[in-house]
DNA sequence: TACAATCTTGAAAGCGCTTTCAGAGAGTCG
DNA sequence: CGACTCTCTGAAAGCGCTTTCAAGATTGTA
């Protein structure tokens, strides 16, 4: 392997020069600075990172936390994040929180240890204020996706739930229905409650009564949904329409429709939430309110690249609006 | 940041001494080391991977190439991947080939420069043979996952895709189907061929003819699969079953059969292959045969950190079985 | 008790970059 | 034409580790 050294030699100029054109960071005289070229191309030249970054302290990589690899939704941020870095020459080194407290804070700690120069953390579990705690406490800029936490939200990426919610609750309301069922989310986390606030909040554009016995809770998951489902069902509430707070609540509570002899959507409409890969294969296929995860990944890593001063990126997005996705789970009432 | 000088002084003793007891290169004897662990404690001190890299000329880290980042499949090869670099300490970096050639040789490149201790590459475009010429001509260790490549066997992790797909056809011929028609992947790669040879041997086994008439290419996406049973279902040849060569063209195939009025698994059984996320959420859940990404991410990981010298694994299982996963996409006949 | 063999230790030399600092030319102006 | 300012360049000092090498301490052996 040539080093700079064996570059200066050979394009008889000092290694100062060398990297000079290297990084930019002055001005080369012509001349010199095409002997350099040359010698670099002749070398085959490649810097050394390991010495770059102890010369400059900067890893030239970016970390990225996701709750769970294994996921659609974490892939997509992850690629996001990933076509920016690759666009600034930036390694992305990635590490999972495995959907557990414990976990996702070894991670953290884990990527802050090995000198990333920025993190992007999606956390499922991490409490908000332990969130706003690394952003604020950590020495390098941390960057939270998918939670809106007030105290830090300049460095928060998020969807707007509360739009989101409204937006399905809405679409039902569009075609007629008037008696419209919510499996919520885990109430306790912002992504839960959020969207069951926009429920409520479009009922009440619509002068609607917010039913207790319309709501079920959830958990996010498939189970969870198939049981909120189920209890609805069973308290016959007359409902014509069902807005679940995922697509995977909605996949639970799609196969209790079916367990209970409903068909979907001539019997009763069904809206999720995430636009997984999931909805569009379920039958019949999934309407349901898209999250833009790999934007929100890019904007992540822009927000991260502006924070180390790398990106000239003037104004980045960091709340997105979720848009409805329409197939063929909703009937006009 | 305390240095590691820092801690010498506050310990007493030398550089080379607190070096020893981090990475336990030699024997220090109980009272220095205890005092150097005190100091380390003390200080909060964490050790410059920057530095020790050039030291060393060790990244401390992995490389994973994926085609495609945000696909269930290649989430859980990352993971995979991520559960053993990260017992032992190390950084993944990961970047993507977006499922274009020129792409994943620029993450190829972009890898291997910026100096990872290994790569792991998961490539579905790039040709068997520059794949081979990656492994042979790097100077770090490359592991191909998901590719047999003979010249190169011993650095490559893969599925037996000729028993998987005759594992798929035994389970219809064994539930009594004896016209069973199959939806090819892409031909020209291995995946594809070689599902094609074990449904072809597997008919055999029985002393079943293969007949053309029976088998339509796809291409291992949904749309592929949807117009080759288009193309099967017109041909009349009377199939009772079929086996897709993946879950996406199982899920075109089923959306035909659908179409065409006909009912999965009552008139017609179907099965996949990958047991992707979606089979479980197709309408019937297909029944399919089972890929180990994750466990194929591990083994790769070790094989890589094996070749590094880091890993003790005696041996590591370079080719997996694929399994039979059932569901409801299939009915005795 | 003397000497060899073995352990432990510290000094110092890298690893390959970046960056500061000062000097050498070149250009400008009165 | 001399004084002064700019621009470009190279020497050298790090960055914070690891590792070699030789010396000192310790133990064992004759």
């Amino acid at each position: 392997m040539p080093t700079i050294r064996d570059v200066s030699q050979l394009a008889k100029v000092s290694q100062a020069t060398v990297s000079r054109v290297l990084t930019g960071s002055a001005v080369v005289s012509p001349t010199k600075r095409a002997a350099v070229l040359a010698a670099i191309e002749q070398l085959g030249y490649q810097p050394n990172t390991f010495a770059r970054s102890l010369a400059t302290n900067r890893s030239y990589a970016i970390g990225a936390m996701v709750s769970e690899l294994s996921s659609t939704v974490y892939g997509e941020i992850i690629r996001g994040i990933e076509t920016v870095t690759e666009e600034c020459g930036l390694q992305m080194v990635v590490a999972s929180g495995h959907a557990r407290e414990d976990a996702e804070r070894g991670a953290f700690e884990f990527l802050s240890e090995r000198r990333t120069d920025a993190l992007i953390v999606q956390a499922d579990v991490t409490p908000d204020d332990d969130l706003a705690a690394w952003v604020r406490d950590s020495d390098l800029p941390v960057i939270v996706i998918g939670r809106h936490i007030p105290a830090v939200a300049e460095r928060c990426v998020y969807l707007d739930n509360v739009e989101g919610g409204a937006l399905a609750t809405r679409h039902l309301l569009e075609r007629g229905h008037r008696r419209i069922a919510h499996v919520t989310g885990l109430m306790h986390l912002a992504d839960g409650s959020d969207r069951c606030a926009g429920y409520r909040y479009a009922l009440a554009e619509q002068g609607l009564p917010f039913e207790e016995a319309l709501v079920a809770e959830g958990d996010f998951v498939e189970e969870g949904g198939y049981r909120a489902m189920q209890l609805l069902l069973q308290r016959d509430a007359g409902f014509t329409a069902v807005f679940a707070a995922n697509d995977q609540s909605a996949a639970g509570a799609l196969k209790a429709l079916r367990d209970a002899g409903r068909r979907v959507p001539e019997d009763i409409s069904l809206v999720g939430f995430d636009d997984l890969i999931i909805a569009h294969y379920l039958y019949p296929a999934l309407t349901t309110v898209r999250q833009p995860f790999a934007e929100m990944g890019q904007a992540a890593a822009r927000l991260a690249l502006a924070a180390l001063g790398v990106d000239e990126q003037k104004e980045v997005t960091r709340r997105f609006d979720p848009v409805l996705v329409e197939r063929d789970s909703v009937a006009a009432l």
